[in-house]
DNA sequence: TGTTCAATGTCGCAA
DNA sequence: TTGCGACGTTGAACA
Protein backbone atom coordinates (compact mmCIF):
# COMPACT_ATOMS: atom_id res chain seq x y z
CA UNK A 1 0.00 0.00 0.00
CA UNK A 2 1.20 3.56 -0.87
CA UNK A 3 0.30 6.56 0.50
CA UNK A 4 0.74 9.82 -1.02
CA UNK A 5 0.22 13.40 0.89
CA UNK A 6 -0.26 16.10 -1.84
CA UNK A 7 -2.14 19.13 -3.17
CA UNK A 8 -3.70 17.79 -6.13
CA UNK A 9 -7.11 17.78 -8.42
CA UNK A 10 -9.07 15.46 -9.28
CA UNK A 11 -11.62 14.81 -12.23
CA UNK A 12 -13.72 11.56 -12.44
CA UNK A 13 -15.79 10.47 -15.68
CA UNK A 14 -18.00 7.54 -15.76
CA UNK A 15 -21.34 6.65 -14.54
CA UNK A 16 -21.63 10.44 -13.96
CA UNK A 17 -18.73 13.44 -13.88
CA UNK A 18 -17.05 14.49 -10.92
CA UNK A 19 -14.50 17.06 -9.98
CA UNK A 20 -12.20 17.93 -7.11
CA UNK A 21 -10.75 21.53 -7.13
CA UNK A 22 -6.95 22.04 -5.96
CA UNK A 23 -6.37 20.94 -2.32
CA UNK A 24 -3.95 19.09 -0.46
CA UNK A 25 -5.12 15.42 0.41
CA UNK A 26 -4.52 12.47 1.08
CA UNK A 27 -4.35 9.43 -1.71
CA UNK A 28 -4.01 5.90 -1.13
CA UNK A 29 -2.70 3.29 -3.42
CA UNK A 30 -3.89 -0.69 -2.30
CA UNK A 31 -1.95 -3.19 -4.05
CA UNK A 32 -4.16 -4.02 -5.99
CA UNK A 33 -4.07 -0.93 -8.05
CA UNK A 34 -7.35 0.73 -6.66
CA UNK A 35 -7.33 4.27 -5.54
CA UNK A 36 -8.85 5.86 -2.70
CA UNK A 37 -8.53 10.06 -2.44
CA UNK A 38 -9.67 10.86 1.26
CA UNK A 39 -9.65 14.68 2.88
CA UNK A 40 -9.30 15.16 6.85
CA UNK A 41 -12.85 14.72 7.47
CA UNK A 42 -16.28 13.30 6.49
CA UNK A 43 -17.46 9.34 7.42
CA UNK A 44 -15.77 6.46 6.19
CA UNK A 45 -16.40 7.26 2.22
CA UNK A 46 -13.27 8.60 0.29
CA UNK A 47 -13.72 12.14 -2.20
CA UNK A 48 -13.29 10.33 -4.98
CA UNK A 49 -11.94 6.46 -5.89
CA UNK A 50 -11.41 3.39 -8.32
CA UNK A 51 -12.03 0.36 -7.78
CA UNK A 52 -10.62 -2.61 -8.58
CA UNK A 53 -10.47 -4.39 -11.03
CA UNK A 54 -8.07 -1.01 -12.69
CA UNK A 55 -4.73 0.32 -13.51
CA UNK A 56 -2.71 3.07 -12.48
CA UNK A 57 -0.33 5.06 -14.51
CA UNK A 58 1.59 7.79 -13.81
CA UNK A 59 2.35 10.26 -16.71
CA UNK A 60 4.07 13.84 -17.35
CA UNK A 61 1.89 16.59 -17.32
CA UNK A 62 0.77 18.48 -20.73
CA UNK A 63 2.17 22.06 -21.33
CA UNK A 64 -0.93 23.43 -20.18
CA UNK A 65 -1.11 21.37 -16.78
CA UNK A 66 2.45 22.49 -16.54
CA UNK A 67 2.52 25.98 -16.62
CA UNK A 68 -0.32 25.38 -13.74
CA UNK A 69 1.76 23.66 -11.53
CA UNK A 70 0.91 19.86 -12.22
CA UNK A 71 3.80 17.89 -10.84
CA UNK A 72 2.71 14.61 -12.61
CA UNK A 73 -0.66 12.75 -13.63
CA UNK A 74 -2.15 9.74 -12.52
CA UNK A 75 -4.47 8.13 -14.65
CA UNK A 76 -6.53 5.29 -12.81
CA UNK A 77 -8.65 3.44 -15.91
CA UNK A 78 -11.09 0.84 -14.95
CA UNK A 79 -10.71 -2.92 -16.15
CA UNK A 80 -14.27 -3.48 -17.02
CA UNK A 81 -15.69 -0.33 -17.56
CA UNK A 82 -15.09 3.09 -19.23
CA UNK A 83 -15.24 4.87 -15.61
CA UNK A 84 -11.71 6.84 -15.21
CA UNK A 85 -10.29 8.77 -12.60
CA UNK A 86 -7.49 11.48 -13.06
CA UNK A 87 -5.62 12.89 -10.55
CA UNK A 88 -3.24 15.95 -11.17
CA UNK A 89 -0.51 15.98 -8.33
CA UNK A 90 1.39 19.49 -8.19
CA UNK A 91 3.07 19.74 -4.34
CA UNK A 92 4.10 16.27 -2.39
CA UNK A 93 4.51 16.78 1.22
CA UNK A 94 4.46 12.67 1.97
CA UNK A 95 4.91 9.27 -0.26
CA UNK A 96 5.60 5.62 1.36
CA UNK A 97 4.88 2.46 0.70
CA UNK A 98 3.83 -0.13 3.18
CA UNK A 99 4.05 -4.09 2.84
CA UNK A 100 0.69 -5.07 4.71
CA UNK A 101 0.14 -9.29 3.24
CA UNK A 102 -3.58 -10.37 2.83
CA UNK A 103 -6.11 -9.25 5.34
CA UNK A 104 -7.56 -12.74 7.40
CA UNK A 105 -11.19 -10.81 6.72
CA UNK A 106 -14.10 -10.03 9.13
CA UNK A 107 -15.92 -11.93 11.35
CA UNK A 108 -19.63 -10.67 11.49
CA UNK A 109 -22.43 -11.91 13.89
CA UNK A 110 -26.17 -10.38 13.81
CA UNK A 111 -27.43 -9.90 10.34
CA UNK A 112 -30.20 -11.11 8.65
CA UNK A 113 -28.54 -14.02 6.68
CA UNK A 114 -28.18 -15.91 9.98
CA UNK A 115 -32.08 -15.64 11.03
CA UNK A 116 -33.15 -17.34 7.76
CA UNK A 117 -30.57 -19.86 8.40
CA UNK A 118 -31.92 -20.68 12.13
CA UNK A 119 -35.43 -20.66 11.33
CA UNK A 120 -35.09 -23.01 8.83
CA UNK A 121 -32.98 -25.16 10.93
CA UNK A 122 -35.69 -24.92 13.61
CA UNK A 123 -38.61 -24.35 11.65
CA UNK A 124 -40.55 -25.66 14.41
CA UNK A 125 -40.73 -22.22 16.41
CA UNK A 126 -43.28 -21.34 13.58
CA UNK A 127 -45.98 -24.47 15.64
CA UNK A 128 -45.80 -27.74 15.85
CA UNK A 129 -45.97 -30.19 12.84
CA UNK A 130 -44.51 -27.85 10.62
CA UNK A 131 -41.34 -29.04 8.11
CA UNK A 132 -39.24 -27.07 5.72
CA UNK A 133 -39.71 -26.87 2.30
CA UNK A 134 -36.99 -24.53 1.13
CA UNK A 135 -35.08 -21.55 1.80
CA UNK A 136 -35.22 -18.89 -1.20
CA UNK A 137 -38.31 -20.15 -2.91
CA UNK A 138 -38.60 -18.62 -6.22
CA UNK A 139 -40.99 -16.47 -7.61
CA UNK A 140 -41.48 -14.35 -10.63
CA UNK A 141 -40.99 -11.42 -8.62
CA UNK A 142 -38.16 -12.66 -6.63
CA UNK A 143 -37.57 -15.51 -3.83
CA UNK A 144 -39.39 -16.49 -0.59
CA UNK A 145 -37.70 -16.12 2.33
CA UNK A 146 -38.89 -19.69 3.25
CA UNK A 147 -41.53 -21.77 2.19
CA UNK A 148 -42.82 -24.23 4.56
CA UNK A 149 -45.99 -27.01 5.59
CA UNK A 150 -48.01 -26.66 8.15
CA UNK A 151 -49.64 -28.99 10.56
CA UNK A 152 -52.37 -29.46 7.90
CA UNK A 153 -50.72 -29.85 4.96
CA UNK A 154 -51.26 -26.19 3.75
CA UNK A 155 -48.37 -24.11 2.34
CA UNK A 156 -46.71 -22.15 4.79
CA UNK A 157 -44.95 -18.57 2.88
CA UNK A 158 -42.62 -16.96 5.62
CA UNK A 159 -41.05 -13.30 5.25
CA UNK A 160 -38.32 -12.45 7.50
CA UNK A 161 -36.98 -9.33 9.03
CA UNK A 162 -34.72 -7.63 11.25
CA UNK A 163 -37.19 -5.00 11.79
CA UNK A 164 -40.85 -5.88 10.91
CA UNK A 165 -42.41 -2.99 8.79
CA UNK A 166 -45.06 -2.26 6.58
CA UNK A 167 -42.69 -2.92 3.87
CA UNK A 168 -41.99 -6.41 4.47
CA UNK A 169 -45.96 -6.74 4.65
CA UNK A 170 -46.13 -5.81 1.60
CA UNK A 171 -43.84 -8.09 -0.16
CA UNK A 172 -45.16 -10.60 1.88
CA UNK A 173 -48.75 -9.86 0.21
CA UNK A 174 -47.34 -9.34 -3.44
CA UNK A 175 -45.82 -13.38 -2.65
CA UNK A 176 -49.08 -14.67 -1.78
CA UNK A 177 -50.98 -13.48 -4.37
CA UNK A 178 -48.39 -15.27 -6.95
CA UNK A 179 -48.07 -18.31 -4.98
CA UNK A 180 -52.05 -18.66 -4.44
CA UNK A 181 -52.15 -18.85 -8.22
CA UNK A 182 -50.41 -21.93 -8.16
CA UNK A 183 -52.65 -24.71 -7.85
CA UNK A 184 -49.81 -27.19 -6.39
CA UNK A 185 -49.08 -25.24 -4.11
CA UNK A 186 -52.66 -23.04 -2.97
CA UNK A 187 -54.17 -22.47 -0.26
CA UNK A 188 -51.07 -20.99 0.99
CA UNK A 189 -50.70 -18.96 4.24
CA UNK A 190 -48.56 -16.53 5.24
CA UNK A 191 -46.03 -15.84 8.52
CA UNK A 192 -44.18 -12.37 9.00
CA UNK A 193 -41.40 -13.42 10.90
CA UNK A 194 -38.97 -10.53 12.50
CA UNK A 195 -37.22 -9.59 15.89
CA UNK A 196 -39.23 -6.77 16.23
CA UNK A 197 -42.86 -6.06 14.28
CA UNK A 198 -44.12 -2.63 14.31
CA UNK A 199 -47.71 -2.09 15.25
CA UNK A 200 -48.49 -0.71 12.36
CA UNK A 201 -47.21 -3.75 10.44
CA UNK A 202 -49.59 -6.11 12.56
CA UNK A 203 -52.11 -4.26 12.33
CA UNK A 204 -51.84 -4.68 8.58
CA UNK A 205 -50.42 -8.33 8.69
CA UNK A 206 -53.61 -9.07 10.43
CA UNK A 207 -55.53 -7.84 9.11
CA UNK A 208 -54.74 -9.90 5.50
CA UNK A 209 -54.62 -12.82 7.51
CA UNK A 210 -51.41 -13.12 7.92
CA UNK A 211 -49.44 -14.66 11.01
CA UNK A 212 -47.08 -12.39 13.01
CA UNK A 213 -44.16 -14.35 14.89
CA UNK A 214 -41.49 -12.51 16.91
CA UNK A 215 -38.53 -14.03 16.49
CA UNK A 216 -36.10 -14.42 19.50
CA UNK A 217 -32.34 -14.65 18.21
CA UNK A 218 -30.49 -15.17 20.94
CA UNK A 219 -32.46 -18.06 22.04
CA UNK A 220 -32.36 -19.51 18.03
CA UNK A 221 -28.85 -18.98 17.70
CA UNK A 222 -28.48 -20.20 21.48
CA UNK A 223 -30.16 -23.60 20.39
CA UNK A 224 -28.29 -24.06 17.46
CA UNK A 225 -24.63 -23.07 18.30
CA UNK A 226 -24.39 -21.90 21.77
CA UNK A 227 -20.48 -20.62 20.97
CA UNK A 228 -21.03 -19.13 17.60
CA UNK A 229 -20.42 -15.56 19.28
CA UNK A 230 -16.94 -16.53 21.20
CA UNK A 231 -14.41 -14.75 20.13
CA UNK B 1 -4.42 13.06 9.46
CA UNK B 2 -2.35 11.04 11.43
CA UNK B 3 -1.55 7.30 9.78
CA UNK B 4 -0.21 4.50 11.32
CA UNK B 5 0.41 1.35 9.59
CA UNK B 6 0.44 -1.31 12.46
CA UNK B 7 -0.26 -5.15 13.21
CA UNK B 8 -3.61 -4.91 15.23
CA UNK B 9 -6.72 -6.70 16.08
CA UNK B 10 -9.90 -4.68 15.87
CA UNK B 11 -12.78 -4.87 17.36
CA UNK B 12 -16.17 -3.19 16.72
CA UNK B 13 -19.42 -3.51 19.26
CA UNK B 14 -22.42 -0.89 18.00
CA UNK B 15 -25.37 -2.74 15.50
CA UNK B 16 -23.46 -5.82 15.20
CA UNK B 17 -20.36 -7.28 16.85
CA UNK B 18 -17.43 -8.06 14.73
CA UNK B 19 -14.09 -8.86 14.98
CA UNK B 20 -10.68 -8.79 13.02
CA UNK B 21 -7.63 -11.34 13.53
CA UNK B 22 -4.30 -9.81 14.20
CA UNK B 23 -2.66 -8.70 11.11
CA UNK B 24 -0.64 -6.07 9.72
CA UNK B 25 -3.09 -2.79 8.15
CA UNK B 26 -3.58 0.86 7.81
CA UNK B 27 -4.98 3.06 10.39
CA UNK B 28 -6.27 6.55 9.34
CA UNK B 29 -7.57 9.10 12.32
CA UNK B 30 -8.62 11.94 11.03
CA UNK B 31 -9.03 15.96 12.14
CA UNK B 32 -12.16 14.93 13.76
CA UNK B 33 -11.12 12.33 15.84
CA UNK B 34 -12.64 9.04 13.26
CA UNK B 35 -10.68 6.25 12.50
CA UNK B 36 -10.64 4.05 9.55
CA UNK B 37 -8.78 0.70 9.56
CA UNK B 38 -8.10 -0.37 6.20
CA UNK B 39 -6.83 -3.92 4.22
CA UNK B 40 -4.03 -3.30 0.94
CA UNK B 41 -7.68 -4.10 -1.04
CA UNK B 42 -11.17 -4.57 -1.46
CA UNK B 43 -13.36 -1.41 -1.66
CA UNK B 44 -12.90 1.69 -0.83
CA UNK B 45 -14.94 0.76 2.23
CA UNK B 46 -12.36 0.49 5.43
CA UNK B 47 -12.64 -3.31 7.18
CA UNK B 48 -13.83 -1.03 9.98
CA UNK B 49 -14.35 2.42 10.79
CA UNK B 50 -16.21 4.92 13.53
CA UNK B 51 -17.99 7.85 12.11
CA UNK B 52 -17.82 10.92 13.84
CA UNK B 53 -18.94 12.28 16.45
CA UNK B 54 -16.36 10.45 18.51
CA UNK B 55 -13.75 10.16 20.64
CA UNK B 56 -10.10 8.51 20.04
CA UNK B 57 -8.28 7.22 23.82
CA UNK B 58 -5.19 5.73 23.96
CA UNK B 59 -4.13 3.77 26.71
CA UNK B 60 -1.92 0.79 28.27
CA UNK B 61 -2.73 -3.08 27.47
CA UNK B 62 -3.91 -4.80 30.72
CA UNK B 63 -1.50 -8.04 31.66
CA UNK B 64 -3.62 -9.82 29.99
CA UNK B 65 -2.84 -8.14 26.54
CA UNK B 66 0.68 -7.45 27.48
CA UNK B 67 1.39 -10.82 27.52
CA UNK B 68 0.37 -11.01 23.96
CA UNK B 69 2.42 -8.35 22.59
CA UNK B 70 -0.37 -5.71 22.79
CA UNK B 71 1.87 -2.67 22.77
CA UNK B 72 -0.96 -0.16 23.32
CA UNK B 73 -5.02 0.09 22.60
CA UNK B 74 -7.14 2.37 21.33
CA UNK B 75 -10.89 2.64 22.47
CA UNK B 76 -12.53 4.95 19.68
CA UNK B 77 -16.29 5.81 21.18
CA UNK B 78 -18.75 7.35 19.51
CA UNK B 79 -20.44 10.27 21.22
CA UNK B 80 -23.64 9.61 20.60
CA UNK B 81 -24.29 5.65 20.31
CA UNK B 82 -22.40 2.94 22.01
CA UNK B 83 -20.99 1.88 19.87
CA UNK B 84 -17.86 1.52 20.11
CA UNK B 85 -14.30 0.10 18.31
CA UNK B 86 -10.91 -1.17 20.04
CA UNK B 87 -7.66 -1.63 18.43
CA UNK B 88 -5.09 -3.65 20.25
CA UNK B 89 -1.38 -2.17 18.36
CA UNK B 90 1.19 -4.57 18.24
CA UNK B 91 4.25 -4.03 15.87
CA UNK B 92 3.68 -0.26 14.73
CA UNK B 93 6.22 0.31 11.83
CA UNK B 94 4.96 3.87 10.22
CA UNK B 95 3.38 6.59 12.11
CA UNK B 96 2.76 10.05 10.96
CA UNK B 97 0.61 13.59 10.96
CA UNK B 98 0.05 15.64 7.99
CA UNK B 99 -2.21 19.19 7.90
CA UNK B 100 -5.17 19.13 5.22
CA UNK B 101 -7.29 21.74 6.09
CA UNK B 102 -10.96 22.10 4.75
CA UNK B 103 -11.95 20.11 1.65
CA UNK B 104 -13.93 22.35 -0.98
CA UNK B 105 -16.12 19.70 -1.75
CA UNK B 106 -16.94 17.65 -4.54
CA UNK B 107 -18.95 19.18 -7.51
CA UNK B 108 -20.85 16.49 -9.36
CA UNK B 109 -23.08 16.07 -12.44
CA UNK B 110 -25.39 12.94 -13.93
CA UNK B 111 -27.76 11.91 -11.27
CA UNK B 112 -31.44 11.09 -11.53
CA UNK B 113 -32.49 14.46 -11.22
CA UNK B 114 -30.67 15.34 -14.95
CA UNK B 115 -32.74 12.34 -16.18
CA UNK B 116 -36.29 13.90 -14.82
CA UNK B 117 -35.14 17.34 -16.32
CA UNK B 118 -34.47 16.07 -19.67
CA UNK B 119 -37.04 13.53 -19.88
CA UNK B 120 -39.14 16.50 -19.41
CA UNK B 121 -37.46 18.61 -22.07
CA UNK B 122 -37.71 15.48 -24.85
CA UNK B 123 -41.06 13.95 -23.11
CA UNK B 124 -41.51 12.87 -26.98
CA UNK B 125 -39.34 9.90 -26.36
CA UNK B 126 -42.15 8.57 -24.26
CA UNK B 127 -43.74 8.61 -27.88
CA UNK B 128 -45.20 10.92 -31.01
CA UNK B 129 -48.18 13.58 -29.63
CA UNK B 130 -46.90 13.76 -25.94
CA UNK B 131 -47.20 17.00 -24.59
CA UNK B 132 -45.49 17.57 -20.61
CA UNK B 133 -47.96 19.02 -18.11
CA UNK B 134 -45.92 19.19 -15.46
CA UNK B 135 -42.81 18.06 -13.48
CA UNK B 136 -43.24 16.62 -9.60
CA UNK B 137 -47.02 16.88 -9.94
CA UNK B 138 -47.99 16.64 -6.01
CA UNK B 139 -50.53 14.14 -5.01
CA UNK B 140 -51.54 13.27 -1.37
CA UNK B 141 -48.81 10.38 -1.03
CA UNK B 142 -46.09 12.37 -3.00
CA UNK B 143 -45.10 14.24 -6.26
CA UNK B 144 -44.92 12.07 -9.45
CA UNK B 145 -42.13 12.53 -11.60
CA UNK B 146 -43.19 14.30 -15.13
CA UNK B 147 -47.09 14.24 -15.60
CA UNK B 148 -47.80 14.18 -19.45
CA UNK B 149 -50.63 14.00 -21.59
CA UNK B 150 -50.51 11.72 -24.73
CA UNK B 151 -51.42 11.64 -27.91
CA UNK B 152 -54.96 10.63 -27.13
CA UNK B 153 -55.92 13.44 -24.71
CA UNK B 154 -55.02 10.37 -21.75
CA UNK B 155 -53.37 11.95 -18.90
CA UNK B 156 -49.40 10.02 -18.35
CA UNK B 157 -47.68 9.76 -15.23
CA UNK B 158 -44.03 9.01 -15.52
CA UNK B 159 -41.99 7.15 -12.48
CA UNK B 160 -38.05 7.48 -13.70
CA UNK B 161 -35.59 5.83 -11.88
CA UNK B 162 -31.73 5.37 -13.21
CA UNK B 163 -32.27 1.73 -12.41
CA UNK B 164 -35.83 0.41 -12.54
CA UNK B 165 -36.80 -2.28 -10.16
CA UNK B 166 -39.61 -3.57 -8.00
CA UNK B 167 -39.36 -0.66 -5.80
CA UNK B 168 -40.25 1.81 -8.33
CA UNK B 169 -43.38 0.09 -10.20
CA UNK B 170 -44.80 0.09 -6.19
CA UNK B 171 -44.31 3.53 -6.41
CA UNK B 172 -45.87 4.13 -9.37
CA UNK B 173 -48.64 1.86 -8.94
CA UNK B 174 -49.93 3.66 -5.67
CA UNK B 175 -49.36 7.38 -7.92
CA UNK B 176 -51.26 5.82 -10.20
CA UNK B 177 -54.63 4.50 -8.03
CA UNK B 178 -54.49 7.61 -6.54
CA UNK B 179 -54.09 9.55 -9.71
CA UNK B 180 -57.01 7.71 -11.07
CA UNK B 181 -59.75 8.75 -8.06
CA UNK B 182 -59.21 12.36 -9.69
CA UNK B 183 -61.99 12.73 -12.23
CA UNK B 184 -60.04 15.64 -13.25
CA UNK B 185 -57.31 13.61 -14.54
CA UNK B 186 -58.81 9.91 -15.13
CA UNK B 187 -58.18 7.55 -16.68
CA UNK B 188 -54.01 7.91 -16.40
CA UNK B 189 -51.84 5.54 -18.32
CA UNK B 190 -48.53 4.52 -15.91
CA UNK B 191 -44.82 4.69 -18.16
CA UNK B 192 -42.00 3.55 -15.99
CA UNK B 193 -38.52 5.37 -17.31
CA UNK B 194 -35.40 3.64 -16.68
CA UNK B 195 -32.09 3.86 -17.88
CA UNK B 196 -32.29 -0.19 -17.15
CA UNK B 197 -35.25 -2.47 -16.44
CA UNK B 198 -34.82 -5.21 -14.41
CA UNK B 199 -36.96 -8.73 -15.57
CA UNK B 200 -38.38 -8.96 -12.76
CA UNK B 201 -39.78 -5.07 -12.49
CA UNK B 202 -40.80 -5.21 -16.35
CA UNK B 203 -42.95 -8.49 -15.62
CA UNK B 204 -44.41 -6.67 -12.82
CA UNK B 205 -45.35 -3.04 -14.43
CA UNK B 206 -46.42 -5.50 -18.02
CA UNK B 207 -48.81 -7.65 -15.77
CA UNK B 208 -50.40 -3.95 -14.44
CA UNK B 209 -50.61 -2.46 -17.80
CA UNK B 210 -47.82 -0.36 -17.00
CA UNK B 211 -45.73 0.68 -20.51
CA UNK B 212 -41.94 0.15 -20.02
CA UNK B 213 -39.56 2.44 -21.63
CA UNK B 214 -35.74 2.76 -21.42
CA UNK B 215 -33.81 5.79 -20.99
CA UNK B 216 -30.50 6.67 -23.16
CA UNK B 217 -28.59 9.00 -20.79
CA UNK B 218 -26.24 9.62 -23.23
CA UNK B 219 -28.55 10.11 -25.68
CA UNK B 220 -30.85 12.61 -23.83
CA UNK B 221 -27.78 14.64 -22.75
CA UNK B 222 -26.05 15.08 -26.34
CA UNK B 223 -29.19 16.36 -27.69
CA UNK B 224 -30.01 18.74 -25.15
CA UNK B 225 -26.64 19.92 -24.14
CA UNK B 226 -23.49 18.57 -26.18
CA UNK B 227 -20.84 20.15 -23.88
CA UNK B 228 -22.35 19.52 -20.27
CA UNK B 229 -19.81 16.82 -19.39
CA UNK B 230 -16.66 18.97 -20.14
CA UNK B 231 -14.80 20.14 -17.37
C1' DT C 1 -34.14 18.72 12.97
C1' DG C 2 -36.33 14.45 11.38
C1' DT C 3 -37.77 11.89 7.11
C1' DT C 4 -37.36 10.30 2.72
C1' DC C 5 -34.80 8.68 -1.20
C1' DA C 6 -30.72 8.18 -4.33
C1' DA C 7 -25.97 6.11 -4.59
C1' DT C 8 -19.83 5.87 -9.06
C1' DG C 9 -23.60 2.81 -3.48
C1' DT C 10 -20.88 -1.88 -1.50
C1' DC C 11 -21.32 -6.55 0.24
C1' DG C 12 -22.69 -11.23 0.56
C1' DC C 13 -25.46 -15.16 -0.62
C1' DA C 14 -27.88 -18.38 -3.49
C1' DA C 15 -29.27 -19.94 -8.09
C1' DT D 1 -21.96 -14.80 -13.48
C1' DT D 2 -26.09 -12.72 -12.13
C1' DG D 3 -29.87 -11.43 -9.38
C1' DC D 4 -31.47 -9.98 -5.11
C1' DG D 5 -31.74 -7.76 -0.63
C1' DA D 6 -29.37 -5.93 3.58
C1' DC D 7 -26.23 -2.47 5.14
C1' DG D 8 -22.76 -0.27 11.61
C1' DT D 9 -25.25 1.73 4.84
C1' DT D 10 -23.80 7.27 3.66
C1' DG D 11 -25.42 11.58 1.92
C1' DA D 12 -28.51 15.11 0.26
C1' DA D 13 -32.86 17.34 -0.30
C1' DC D 14 -36.93 18.69 1.75
C1' DA D 15 -40.56 19.55 5.29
Amino acid sequence: MRIVIATCSVDYTGRLTAHLPLARRMLMVKADGSVLVHADGGSYKPLNWMSPPCTLTVGEPDVADEGLGVASVWTVQSAKTDDRLVVRLHEVVHDSEHELGLDPGLVKDGVEAHLQRLLAEQIHVLGNGHTLVRREFPTAIGPVDILARGPHGRSVAVEIKRRGDIDGVEQLTRYLELLNRDPLLAPVDGVFAAQEIKPQARVLATDRGIRCVVLDYDALRGVDDPDSRLF
